[in-house]
DNA sequence: AAGATTTAGTTAGTGCACTAATCATTAGGG
DNA sequence: CCCTAATGATTAGTGCACTAACTAAATCTT
């Protein structure tokens, strides 16, 4: 076999097991999210507003690396929740102003031992989660330039 | 503030990079997928089959740690790309046998170069490649495991 | 001040990915 | 044997995530 057809076997390990990892992160957060009634996604979104609201949509999306238009039902849905309200901006209509309702705020509460949680169940310490993370961003850096490229 | 609410913050560093970097990965692999009209998962499909075909549906699911519920609709997507034929086992009637056309095989041509693009588009050597893969593989068995326990 | 342009969000459409329910086929146990 | 269990695949339904097309509001230009 040519070391470009080896290629084709090893590749499947790489791009493949970072797809993998991260289904079978998220399907390892489920179960620690359902008593907050929350998806990872939609538990990413309020950890932003915990950290500052309100925010605008661009503003979330920003910050997660998402599309408004993914966003748009996902906080429509949060607002059924009852967790967050969607109001136009005074000062910009253009702009939507996503706030935390008193449900919202106090699911903090509820959320602030899910990190803990979900460190020791992934066997991951303090340590080996700065590596990764770091490894991470170097991805996410080189994949965008790419995309920047073209 | 405190350990526990500091963890809330580095916490959306970790599970979210690997969102992100995942996403990033897939959306950097899009471009040079495209001329093959290979979707990234579709890819990884025809790389099971690349190295084994015919395989059945459930073998495949085994392979890239995905439910068959995912792959119906993404086999016959496939098929109406005319890469795969779907074919009943006759040993076993259950079973629905994945296997390449001549357009599927001679795919695989023009796929030798991808690994090497994406590897240089993704700023990785093999070592780094491997590492990144060890640490994959790590998070994947542990996020099993805990799944397991519940 | 009027018209063109840029910006913020939404909608429509495609494709994954999952769970739950269903159906046909096969394998086992009494 | 027959009847039940288990197995392999499909369907329905929910929720992301993306692109493209669109609306409305704000800003820039002349």
């Amino acid at each position: 076999m040519s070391a470009t057809e080896n290629d084709l076997l090893l590749e499947r390990q790489l791009c493949f097991g970072l797809s993998v990892a991260s289904r079978s992160v998220i399907a390892a957060y489920k179960p620690v999210l359902a008593p907050l009634s929350l998806t990872h996604p939609q538990y990413l979104v309020m950890l932003t507003l915990w950290e500052a609201a309100p925010r605008t949509v661009k503003d979330i999306g920003a910050t997660l690396m998402l599309e408004s238009a993914t966003l748009s039902p996902l906080l429509k849905r949060l607002e059924a929740l009852g967790y967050i309200s969607r109001q136009r901006s005074t000062a910009d209509e253009r702009a939507l102003a996503i706030d935390l309702t008193p449900a919202g705020a106090a699911l903090r509460q509820k959320a602030l031992t899910v990190p803990g949680t979900m460190m020791e169940r992934l066997g991951l310490n303090p340590e080996r989660a700065r590596a990764l993370h770091t490894s991470m961003l170097a991805l996410i850096s080189a994949a965008h330039q790419t995309l920047a490229d073209n």
